[in-house]
DNA sequence: CATGCGAAAGTGGTCTGACCACTACACGCT
DNA sequence: AGCGTGTAGTGGTCAGACCACTTTCGCATG
């Protein structure tokens, strides 16, 4: 599919490569069922173990799914099922890579809240509020339902560009674990606030259907946490 | 480590559940070297063809790498390992998906030159030069090394923003097989002048160490690209 | 004594063929 | 016609063998 190189491949990835150029072309389109283990392998010239190899990995990576007794199928190739892997990014990054991803974030966010604040259906409009005053429900003591709302508010905005690439990999670069530890700072330093003015000020943008609100309210939104992560890595030494 | 759901699970995912605690625990740190797979399967009390899947799934997120001869280690689990699975994403992608990745780097690319226009070292420039100069070597004919130097064009420049996660994204928003058809399409129509045009802007920015206008000209290549995408999926039937 | 080379041990990679667990479907019974 | 039930076929697991590669260590050589 990609690199041609001269070296001396091994015969699973030759069997992975075979797969996938077999769903490019189109021979095998999304839902459809794959041959047997058994028939792929004698097709390929290769033993059933690497060939099972080869599909588990394609399994790992989303592109195919394996059902006990009933054959090996090519999912929907929708971007959730392929970027699925790709949640361990939040959860598992500390420090600086945090901040790489937040980085990131503050590059995707702000275009996608514009976007949304063009594109956004009255329904999308009604969960994002919905997720607004689950966020301002309880007084001023954040809990777990709190940063639940919070991780829901954002990827409903993002859910509403219509673009389900986009949402996938939003959704990838934000954890609840992280979010939580916004929260606690903020209460800590007495600041949550902030955050709802934030929040309120991105629904605010979106109702009015406002893109250069949206995109500005996003931006400073990002920046607070981003600003905040900083700060708290420079404290407890980097 | 996640779900102890009471369903049957089978031996291979209890096997990578297994060696994902092994390396949450800490009991083996990144860059060091795993048992044998002879040893983990005794260890575990599994055949070694169901160790080896487990590996294989590991191997494919990117938590280990397996050298033949030598052993199977884990990686740094930097975010460049752990994003390396992400270029499935552009490589199966096609019709809407692939407007829609295109969507999101219209989104990224732009403000990651920028970044880049204020970041980028000499190094960096002169790396993203070269790649300029052999995209254009040929005469009015691309060939498969035009379209790989595309690619390392565009990746040189997001890496030089320092921002490893980043460009671990990127990378996996762009493809090879996409590139190739995007420069063959463009050929075809007469049109490639205009491709070089968009990098040599793209580049003067960069050297010219200007944000904004670095900015505008990924923003003019990336819609470019998307036109003509929507333009050809159009042409032949969504 | 230092050095280079080659044999051997140990590792992941592949193959074979068998059996188990599960699903789907068609057949026969009610 | 409806419903179990058996059966063929699928993915899942196992066992043991051999191949390809890397590493290491001892031996011969300078």
């Amino acid at each position: 599919m990609s690199d041609p190189d001269g070296e001396r491949t091994s015969v699973t990835r030759r069997a992975v490569d075979r797969i996938k150029a077999m769903i490019a072309d189109g021979r095998v389109g999304p839902g459809e069922r794959l041959p047997t283990e058994r028939d792929l392998s004698a097709q390929f010239g290769v033993s059933r173990s690497s060939m099972r190899e080869a599909i588990r990995t394609l399994t790992t990576l989303g592109v195919l799914e394996a059902r006990h007794g009933a054959g090996v199928y090519v999912t929907a190739l929708r971007p959730a099922d392929l970027l699925e892997t790709f949640s361990v990014l939040a959860e598992v990054s500390q420090g600086r890579t945090l901040l790489e991803v937040l980085q990131v974030r503050r590059m995707l966010e702000p275009a996608a809240t514009a976007l949304a604040a063009a594109r956004a259906s009255a329904e999308d409009l009604d969960r994002v509020g919905a997720l607004l005053d689950r966020m301002e429900g309880g007084p001023d003591t954040p809990c777990a339902d709190t940063v639940t709302a919070d991780l829901g508010f954002h990827q409903a905005i993002v859910a509403s560009t219509g673009n389900a690439t986009l949402a996938a990999i939003h959704d990838g670069l934000s954890s609840h674990t992280f979010n939580a530890r916004v929260w606690a700072g903020h209460r800590e330093a007495g600041l949550t606030a902030k955050l709802r003015e934030d929040h309120e000020r991105i629904h605010e943008a979106l109702v009015a259907r406002d893109p250069d609100a949206a995109r500005a309210a996003a931006t400073v939104h990002v920046l607070r946490v981003e600003r905040w992560l900083s700060a708290d890595l420079a404290g407890s030494g980097d």
